[in-house]
This record gives structure tokens, sequence and C-alpha cells, in this order.
DNA sequence: GTGCTTAGATAGTGCCGTTATCCAAGAAGG
DNA sequence: CCTTCTTGGATAACGGCACTATCTAAGCAC
């Protein structure tokens, strides 16, 4: 497969898969002679996965090189290349630590995971962007003046638990040893926008069920 | 209060607020004279709304406008602004309805809603933002080869759906009408980080749990 | 009255993903 | 053989967007 073909077949025009290639985030092609480089299925794979960091996960480009970078790591554990793909997905600037709202969102997810038992989560609060992001969100909240506290949280924490174990459920089911760690990635970031739609298509049917149509 | 001090009291810098309000997000202040407008709790309230919105929500200014219009728009009855307001908020591309995998995808997630008895969201299916959403989604996963079928969807959708009447049921604590709209916008937008960030964390909880930190 | 603040207008910045242009070397087809 | 296309490589430009900086004339506060 030539340049040419592979923009064809992933859509993706040739300026950019030139610019990728510069960038590190697809290997080179296997070169043939001074002008023509062969580019196989495994490439077509890995501009499919950076297409969806890029343009579903909203990754930065540097982020993506350097999550690539861990994926290929093979002296890594399983969990930290995992780990380094997840936690690469869009982050909320870091929360000000001065800003009361920030130090009550603190408190308040602090015992959302006490309550919850989620020890893991415990120990990953001063690393986890998903902690931080949450810090952010509840301050956000409580800002503008709506109390989105531990209690409030606690229902909707049990809910997304159960998401996740389906998530982990799916992704060791449906995916061979070898592709595990590329449909994990690709699980984290499509995964979000199927279950934004979906809550939104389920506030719709509830705000209908309740009130009607008008 | 003055510009410099709704600058100090909301954190956002003076430059910023005048774009705000050469943007339309936020209504001019009471000019008391060519040299000096008079804010007040109205604006600081809205500058935070906007922030969280912008900062938080990752929602472009244009489309926080937008929003905003209808919010404001006191000759549209309730239910309308509300809509109007929440359904402005996806930026969704068109499903593109000659590629064969949005048509796959079309057909299980009518087949999803009819599992589940979502009535009312059937009948939204030609102009819900959500339900596009869905499809694009659900094709996204089709094209590059893990099929995201109906039997798989539903147990998350079921999910979803516990989620909404939570979101519902918050909403219906706040009795004030003015409060409610402000409340619908804020569950629209900043809900969903802060599901997307518990979500995260559940995942990463499990996986520990299931695998361990190495 | 000196220095700071204001609204308003306009221009510039920085980031970043992408695209465009040019080149010399080679390949493909008739 | 000759023409046309493609390649990798290098460099520059583009476009969107959220700000940020600069300037001005007018007014306020000590």
């Amino acid at each position: 497969m030539r340049l040419a073909e592979l923009s064809r077949h992933s859509g993706v025009s040739t300026a950019t898969i030139k610019y990728y290639l510069r960038e590190g985030l697809l290997p080179p092609g296997r070169q043939i002679n001074a002008t023509t480089a062969e580019y196989d299925e495994e490439h077509l794979g890995r501009l499919r996965l950076v297409r969806a960091m890029i343009q579903v996960g909203r990754v930065p480009v540097a982020k993506v090189r350097e999550v690539l970078g861990h994926v290929d790591d093979d002296s890594l554990p399983r969990s930290i290349r995992l780990g380094a793909a997840l936690w690469a997905l869009p982050q909320v600037p870091e929360p000000d630590e001065d800003d009361e709202y920030v130090q009550v969102a603190h408190q308040e997810v602090d015992k959302l995971l006490d309550q919850l038992g989620w020890e893991n989560a415990k120990q990953l609060t001063t690393i986890s962007p998903a902690y931080r992001s949450l810090v952010v969100a509840v301050a956000a909240f409580r800002r503008i003046g709506y109390d989105f506290g531990a209690e409030l949280l606690a229902p909707y924490a049990e809910l997304m638990y159960r998401t996740a174990v389906l998530d982990v459920d799916n992704m060791e089911t449906y995916a061979s040893e070898a592709e595990r760690i590329e449909f994990a990635i690709l699980g984290a970031i499509l995964n979000e926008p199927v279950l934004q739609a979906l809550h939104r298509l389920a506030q719709e049917e509830e705000t209908t069920r309740r009130y009607g149509f008008e």
C-alpha cells in the first residue's frame, strides 16, 4: 500500500499523513527505494487509532506521540501502558488549590471515595487527571451556587462504576491479547461519545415521559 | 461594582471581561457616564456561568452566546427556551447517510430503542441531535471493526436511563422557575464532565481491582 | 492637577492541526 | 524513450479561536 492508497483507505489526506509521519505518530513505511515506501494494515490501524485520539478524543498531537511511545514500549507493565493512554485524555486546567471552592470540592470528592470504598482510586488522587477533573467540575458547580456534594454524587458514581464494569468486561471478551491495549484506548475514547449520546437520549425520553411534548 | 472589581471577584482578567462584553456573553453594565459603568451580582453570576461553560463544559464562545440568547429570550415559553438551549449544545457532524456503517448503525440504534421501549425518543429520531450523535458514534465503532450492536448497547442505555432519572429528580428539587432553567442548562453542560470524570475514576478503580497496580 | 480608571475600537499573540508549495529522484505506461 | 505521476523531505503558510495588548478621549479621586 502506498501513501496515496493509505490516504484513500483511511480518508485522511496525504498532507496530513505526511504530517503525522513527520511528528512520529506513524512509523515510516518500508522504504523500497528513494521515492517509494510501502505501508500495511498495521499502519492503517495505527492511523485510525491516531485519528480517533485526535478527532474524537481531542488529544493534542504531542500527547498522542507520548501515549504511543508507552503503548509500543513492551518493557512496561500492561496497566501502565493502558493508564498512560487513558490519562492523556483531555484535561481540565489545573485546579487552583487556593480557591475555597476547590478546597471544598476536594473534601467532597474524598468523602465520596470513602463512602464508596474506592480504595484504589483514593491512592491515585494526587496523580489521576480524572480525580482532578472531578474536583474542578464540582468546584464549578459550587461557584455558581449549586451544591453537588458527596450525597448527590454517590448515586451517579454507583452507576458509573457499573458502566466501568461493563467496559472492562467488554474489553476482556472482545479483544485478543495482542489487540487489547489498542482496543482499550479506542474503547475509552469512543465509548464516551456513546455514553454521552445515550445519556442525552435518556434525558429526552424521561423529560417527555414526565412532561410530555408540550 | 466596576469592571476592575468584577474582575477581582471573578478571577477573570479585565481584558477577557471586555472581550466577553464585546462578544455579547455579558450584558453591558449600567452606564453612569461616559467612562464609568456599574456591574452587579447578576453580572457576576452570568460571568461565572460563562466561565463554567467555556472552561469546564468546553463550549465554544459562539455557542455560549447562542445558548444565552435562548435563555434570555422572554418571548419564548419556558419549555421552548430550555429545549432550544439544550439542543443548541451538541455540534455533531451530520451522519453520512450513504455510508454503509451509518446505515447499519441506524438499524442497531432503532432496534435498541424498540427493545428499551423508549417510545418518546423514537418519535424524535429525525430531529434529535442526541440520536444522531449515537448513530455517528456506533458507526465509528463498526468502521474500525468492532460490533457495538443493540445487545451490547442495552445495558449501557439502562444505566444512562437511571442517570437521567437522577438528573430530572435533581432538577425538580429546584423549585423556582428561573433557577430551573439555569440548572437545566448547567445540568446539561456541567453534569457531563462530572459523569465523565466519575466514569474514568471508576475505570481506574475497576482495572486496578482486577489487575492491580502492576 | 496628577495619576488611575473607564468604555470603546482595533490590532496583535500564541497555539495547533492542517495544508500548500517546491524539489530532485524515481516509477509507470504507452 | 518520453511524459506524467508519485515519493520523501523540507519549509512555509493558513485558519480558527480564545484571548491579550495598545491606544484614545473622557472622567474620577485624592
